[in-house]
DNA sequence: CCAAACCGTTCTAGCCATGAATGATTTGGA
DNA sequence: TCCAAATCATTCATGGCTAGAACGGTTTGG
């Protein structure tokens, strides 16, 4: 295969994602350090704030994550207080995860904080391109099947 | 602070960047596989590439990692004979790292599977969204000081 | 009624990355 | 000129995060 690409590694999306994600992510990380929480736990409360996530097998799915991972991350918001273990008298092997007052709270704190990151990364960004960004984003999520995403409207023609 | 921020966690770019940035780190990294490398291991090929990093300390800090990891990445590159290390003669402490041809080639192979990589994940967008993605990406990296990124074109007034 | 499947949990192991300690080399000041 | 401090690369020990195997309790279907 003599047929030269020219395009940079460099002028990726796959390159930008990676460096930018790696940055989104550490400062997310860091500003969630104030409340002893890893972003994978502020994941498990989103899934039950939605509603999702009957047994802690389909949360492990939705989150694409081991279930031995869910018991610890369940471990650890119970501790905190954040949600609380029901058995499903249904089916007494499952364990129903729930939001506790706490949890709520914690949530909207963090929602709050993630926000406030947003605006300090897109301030460079003017109005229109954060909106396009974000419609970006959210077609990109809906064309790879991930969870949790808002279907974006079919505005486009 | 009674004050209630209705954003769901699910809106944020924060949010989005983490799932995104997983999908595609993990489909780069599977694809990485096939060269038997990681994505550093190509993040130090591209640095290399572009002429920077006359130290191994220097490109530790271009690459925000640990001086340590640069001499295991290295190590494993000039393994696979990508690059070689040469002693700096004006200063022997140092070492000089340099791209073999099968080195460039690596690069250049894994830079073309990126693109395929790219247009897989955009496929369900319109040029335009392709375009606007992609300049956003650019102004995110260049006002947040990070290295290796084009500068974009003040084009925007 | 029992074997197979299923759920949550514990425990072990692997990988990646960091930080401390070491040896070689250079530098700047007395 | 000479020596202490700084610098660079390297090795080693450590820690965090995650997956996978093994296990007990529970349910299901033949």
């Amino acid at each position: 295969m003599p047929l030269v690409n020219d395009v940079k590694w460099v002028e990726t999306l796959t390159f930008r994602f990676g460096v930018l994600g790696a940055l989104v992510a550490d400062r997310y990380a860091r500003a969630l350090a104030e409340h002893d929480l890893k972003p994978k736990h502020v994941g498990l409360l989103s899934v039950l704030d939605a509603g999702l996530g009957a047994s802690q097998l389909e949360i492990a799915k939705l989150m694409r994550v081991a279930p031995s991972l869910v018991v610890s991350l369940a471990d650890h918001l119970e501790a905190a207080g954040a949600v609380e273990r029901l058995r499903d008298p249904a089916d007494r092997r499952r364990q129903i995860l729930r939001l506790t007052d706490r949890g709520h709270d914690l949530l909207a704190r963090c929602t709050a904080r993630a926000t406030a990151l947003d605006a300090e990364l897109t301030a460079g960004l003017t109005p229109a391109q954060q909106a396009a960004l974000g419609a970006a984003f959210d077609r990109l999520a809906a064309a790879h099947g991930l969870p949790l995403h808002e279907d974006p409207d079919a505005t486009p023609r």
